[in-house]
RNA sequence: CGGGACGUGGCGCAGCCCGGUAGCGUACUUGCAUGGGGUGCAAGGGGUCGCAAGUUCGAAUCUUGUCGUCCCGACCA
């Protein structure tokens, strides 16, 4: 069997599997393109949450929740914003269902008709600034930090699992500014939150940047965004900063009063990432075997597989387990000890490399005997037996050299990857052919 | 929206060309053995063949329509 890894998205489907459900809720088409995440890929998610979270806690934001219905009038204020979005949103135009006069089943009531249909959000900055305008008055009123962790629907006509979902979790922030300069900064900060995540949490080298205008999100001056390169060749944007300049503060008139006693409109920033970062990880990261998770962001980090035969070996084997197990959690350690006895040791070992678990041990009768225990790293597939004695501070120092070591594995693949051109037939040649930047 | 492939137990698929009692792998249930890399043997349960119309004595199979999925393209802050 080729142990070549694979080269496109689909080829990862496989992965995925863990950690979702494709293709949507009940082969319905209403809900289409949509995704399912298991409880397993929900840990995942929320532990890169949680990280990017004290991350803009930590830069001095808040979190708030804005809703999810916005009035149709709201969308059609900004004018590039509505040409950007217009064509991939869903609508709702009614507010009730009743019995079918014709049996079986309910309809739509048509005498429920919405006097102003509503969008279900593809972004909140028009429901978001529509209220800043009431919150701002005054330059004491500057700067309004604050991100919101939400859902969004974007009805894309073709849809990608992770990549491109109809569906997505997201987080969006949304600033407001006394000053340009304090804008454009506030925009390179954010910028530089998502970059240091993804290097420090998730082990994956980005590139920083500015978009071409036809790339640019829809209302904004300027986007920014980090760009990561894919085992594939192909690069993949995972976070984007916009400086949104007065447009917003204009569509919706919103208006401080600065120090001089004038009227000005605010200046505004957004920015926000996805659930396409699991993606990110899935095909920066993962190998034949399954998904390779980064220790800091793993929802688990050490599974321990017992191997014995017989109730007098499993005891004995149990009750080491326990302990270390103990002290692996006293140090901050996520670690499952898997005694289920449905399962053998061969089917645990498969199924922890499918699902990226970072480091294994295995305890044996004869590992016992000789007072060690077999460690083996996810990321390398290497395996050895280390002394029980100080084994998990042993474990704890892995982590962070498995951490260490995937950074640096995915950035040299990327630097082997960046290469420098000058002739547009051998740029496209390049592309074709060996991929990357 | 253009091109291509596909839709059959939970999951993955064969059967369709050439119409005739719906099959395989896996998962699930039970028992015995096994237990250091996805155990072996045996016995079980589970399917409106996406949907609709048509042809036919008879349709998973042929025809038409329709819905959906995936891939390529266009589009994609």
């Amino acid at each position: 069997m080729s142990k070549e890894i694979k080269s496109r998205q689909e080829d990862y489907s496989q992965w995925y599997n863990d950690l979702v459900i494709k293709g949507g809720l009940a082969d319905h088409s209403a809900v289409r393109g949509c995704m399912v995440i298991k409880p397993h890929g929900f840990a995942l998610w929320e532990n890169m949450r949680d990280a990017l979270d004290k991350m803009f806690k930590d830069t001095g934001h808040v979190n708030a929740y804005f809703p999810l219905f916005i009035p149709k009038s709201f969308l059609s204020k900004e004018a590039a914003h509505v040409e950007g979005f217009a064509k991939e949103c869903a609508v709702v135009t009614h507010y009730r269902l009743k019995n079918d006069p014709n049996g079986g089943g309910v309809i739509v009531d048509p005498e429920a008709k919405l006097e102003e249909e509503l969008i279900i959000r593809p972004t909140s900055e028009t429901i978001i600034w529509s209220t800043y305008k009431d919150w701002i008055q005054s330059y004491r009123d500057l700067p309004l930090l604050i991100n919101q962790w939400a859902n969004v629907v974007r009805w894309e006509m073709r849809t990608r699992l992770f990549l491109r979902t109809a569906e997505f979790l997201w987080q969006e922030g949304h600033t407001a500014h006394a000053t340009s300069e304090e804008a454009v900064e506030e925009t390179v900060k954010m910028l530089d939150v998502y970059a240091t995540f993804a290097e420090e949490f998730m082990a994956l080298p980005v590139i920083k940047g500015v978009k071409t205008e036809s790339e640019r999100f829809a209302g904004a001056q300027d986007t920014y965004c980090i760009e990561a390169l894919m085992q594939d060749g192909k690069a993949l944007q995972a976070g984007t900063s916009h400086f949104l300049a007065q447009n917003f503060a204009k569509a919706f008139d919103v208006k401080f009063l600065n120090k001089e006693n004038k009227l000005e409109y605010v200046w505004a920033t957004s920015w926000g990432t996805s659930t396409r970062l699991i993606g990110a990880l899935v095909m920066a990261h993962s190998d034949d075997d399954g998904l390779i998770l980064p220790p800091k962001i793993a929802p688990l980090q050490v599974v321990i597989v017992p191997i014995y035969k017989g109730d007098e070996q499993k005891e004995l084997i149990d009750a080491k387990a326990k302990e270390i197990m103990a002290h692996l959690k006293n140090l901050g350690v996520r670690v499952k000890y898997d005694n289920n006895e449905n399962n053998r040791p061969g089917w645990k070992f498969a199924e922890y490399e499918l699902k990226g678990v970072p480091v294994r041990m295995a305890i044996g009768a004869r590992d016992l005997e000789k007072g060690v225990v077999e460690i083996a790293r996810r990321d390398t597939k290497e395996k050895k037996a280390v002394k029980l004695d100080g084994i998990a501070q042993y474990i704890d120092g892995l982590l962070l050299d498995i951490q260490h070591d995937m950074f640096h594995k995915a950035k040299a693949y990327r630097d082997e990857h960046i290469t420098k051109t000058d002739s547009w037939e051998e740029f496209e040649k390049l592309l074709d052919e060996k991929g990357g930047f």
